[in-house]
DNA sequence: ATTGTATTTGACACCGGTGTCACGATATGG
DNA sequence: CCATATCGTGACACCGGTGTCAAATACAAT
């Protein structure tokens, strides 16, 4: 069909490619008469000019990444749209590269991902914002990255965070004015440093409420349904039960609930459960669950967003975003039966 | 750090950057000696071949698009998964691009989306895989395409399809064998084909052991959770109430599960419940679910190595690949008590 | 040794843009 | 009114590869 290449919109317009190439990018010295002239022609003849040629000039490629591992699929997804949004507007495109954090030759691979396809710059999901390793290899290769959900905040690079901490305290706040104080919790995976933040949230609700925390309430989960099953039985069997469970995420909160229903515990009247991320089974629950809901999707464009102004050396107000969850309350968790 | 191009390579070897070229390229006419030469000092150098540079002399992109629309986002994980894998071992990016097959302007969106992005090729998924105009729109502007899991199958194009017909054909032969007749059906979305696709099924394996079609026992579903709650009310106060409910995905299963608990109706004892799609939910549900696994992974990859094929002109064996379907049996089916 | 053919190789233009720089036209100011 | 600074523009090389074509070399046959 086409093929309109900046020398036909030049012809067309009586001028040197020069100057078109000045009025696409908006550099100054150019008349207005003939700028004007030259849009004219773009739209007449649709002109749309060549990533790849422009990224060979300038040494660009208009790539970024996106690195993750999360078995989170909305998460994921939620974090996809959000990236995706803002490459778009932006003229770049997205290269999604899920991974193995755990993986022997992380480094390398990521070392590889960069330089194979020659990526302009990186965003960051956890457990990657916060591996030391990596932020200084990027550092040392001069990649611009910016970073979703770190929790380590001591250094000047683009972040986005989201008030996890405050969230985890809120939804404890929460349960304990239902009346309850035998609360057990529900770690995250130990790689994750999202766990602490929460189970530094429900500690601080605790302690301000002046309720002693006992450790045999806290179990060590991985985010998964079955190590939020195994979590509960641990906890239900416990000599003096926990009224209500808060788990880290929605998965394991899952598997409290299946693990209540076999036990012939009724949810929420004898245990209320909370769970965390607001995922979509929260709301096929049966009953629906009690969660925060993060900002996922906004994170990352903001993040996005961070990255391409440093990439293009605009000058970011901030280099900190900070974004707010939200409590959710559905029918898993209920006030405590006065006995 | 580096950034060795093809002239360094030409130099350290001592030839010229066109033979360098060939190595690249595996073309004929490259005596052993130079050959081994010129990749010794790929490796030396650790030479990578800029793809830009070699897309603009070839008029390629060496981008391939991924245009999906589908709320289910295991699905979408593991068609990017695959499709990912195959990109990445041929030096190829992927554009993923969710939309809404249902918007206005989706001909221009996907036109614009292409011409802008200059992508080489693209994979479908359903429902795109069997729009017309779209097809035929790629067709005039000679861009290669894939789909996944078209229900049309009149050309030539490349195609990788499962046996949805025949998984839905054997899961309600399957309930059959537990004894079941009463056995009610919910349809997906209709604007899928593949809800067609598991009806066909499921009539087909009644008409096989000579049980009626009853319509009654057949509700309109739209493939999301509340959907699967209404049609599940709907035919749990039949008269006659269905002693097995077989729903055209998970998360409508999902609503029967959850419809039957609040009636007290309890499954598998008095209600059989199946669903398709293998949904991470379909293991957190208690009772588990009996469901259909799909190759969705496998169907990607087998898609987009397709796609490569056509884009670079290798003969392909066959147009179409079929992959299989596989039933999974978990708690929420069991045989008919005798009454 | 001579001619013919096939193989190997390189010079050079080109893909579609951008960077550098020089040049003419205007504007500024003393 | 002329010297000087600023603006607007284009010529040309270059980014890192590939296509074309002709030259150089190897090999075969006469």
């Amino acid at each position: 069909m086409q093929k309109v290449t900046i020398n036909d919109v030049a012809e067309h317009a009586g001028v040197s490619k020069k100057t078109v190439s000045r009025v696409l990018n908006n550099e100054p010295n150019v008349s207005k008469a003939t700028k004007e002239k030259v849009l004219e022609v773009f739209k007449e003849l649709g002109y749309r000019p060549s990533a790849q040629a422009r990224g060979l000039a300038t040494n660009q490629s208009f790539l970024i990444g996106l690195v993750y591992d999360n078995p989170n699929k909305t998460y994921v997804s939620d974090v996809q749209t959000g990236a995706l949004e803002i490459c778009n507007e932006n003229g770049y495109h997205l290269v999604i590269h899920p991974t193995d954090h755990e993986r022997e030759d992380l480094l390398a691979e990521l070392e590889s991902l960069i330089t194979d396809s020659r990526l302009d710059g990186v965003v960051l999901t956890p457990p990657f914002s916060d591996m030391a390793d990596l932020l200084s290899m990027l550092q040392s290769r001069a990649i611009p990255y910016a970073k979703i959900g770190p929790t380590i905040l001591d250094d000047e690079t683009p972040s986005v965070i989201s008030n996890d901490l405050e969230a985890s305290y809120e939804m404890t706040r929460y349960l304990i004015s239902l009346g309850h104080t035998k609360i057990g919790f529900i770690k995250g995976h130990p790689d994750h440093n999202v766990s602490n933040q929460r189970l530094a949230g429900y500690r601080r609700a605790l302690e301000e409420s002046q309720i002693q925390f006992n450790n045999d309430y806290v179990a060590q989960g991985y985010f998964t349904f079955t190590s939020g099953e195994e979590c509960a039985k641990q906890l239900l069997s416990l000599p003096a039960r926990p009224t209500a469970i808060f788990a880290s995420n929605d998965y394991m909160a899952a598997g409290v609930i299946k693990v209540a229903s076999q036990e012939n515990i009724a949810v929420p009247q004898e245990l209320s459960v909370a769970g965390f991320d607001n995922a979509p089974i929260s709301r096929y629950l049966w009953p629906t669950l009690t969660t925060v809901k993060q900002p996922i999707k906004d994170m990352a464009t903001d993040a996005a967003r961070l990255l391409l102004d440093a990439i293009n050396k605009r000058p970011l107000e901030s280099s900190l975003v900070q974004l707010t969850d939200e409590l959710i309350v559905r029918d898993s968790s209920a006030p405590l039966k006065s006995t």
